[in-house]
DNA sequence: CTTGTGACGCATC
DNA sequence: AGATGCGCCACAA
């Protein structure tokens, strides 16, 4: 389950982004938004975890890399507004596709 | 089995 | 916008 959340992680694209609730529900786990957060926690030093938002698009990233997080995503080309980003601009629809 | 934890989500105050 | 409470699910101890 791990590596299905992990996956659907890696495949958004550059550009884009994903709420803790898609991720979950596109890795086949719906309402298992809070293992992706566990996930993140324990290995999304190997992740794009910047492409990872809460929901509305709101950076939920109070630890340390919280301003990182908008930087990366900015320079990647996302666009915020104010605290959140533009997710009918970046909203990465996800698939349930198992692989 | 019980408890605590976790980068959450939503409703409410 | 911030804090609080409840719900939700998996995992570690």
């Amino acid at each position: 389950m791990e590596t299905a959340i992990v996956r659907v992680i890696q495949r958004i694209p550059r550009g884009q982004v994903a709420t803790y609730g898609q991720v979950a529900a596109a890795a086949g786990y719906p309402r298992h938004h809070r293992q992706v957060a566990q996930v993140l926690g324990r290995c999304g030093d190997a992740l794009p975890w910047h492409r990872v938002l809460g929901s509305g698009g709101q950076i939920k990233t109070r630890l340390d890399g919280g301003l990182e997080q908008r930087f990366r995503l900015e320079m990647e080309g996302v666009r915020f507004r104010g605290s959140r980003v533009n997710m009918a601009e970046h909203q990465s629809k996800l698939t349930v596709r198992s692989r």
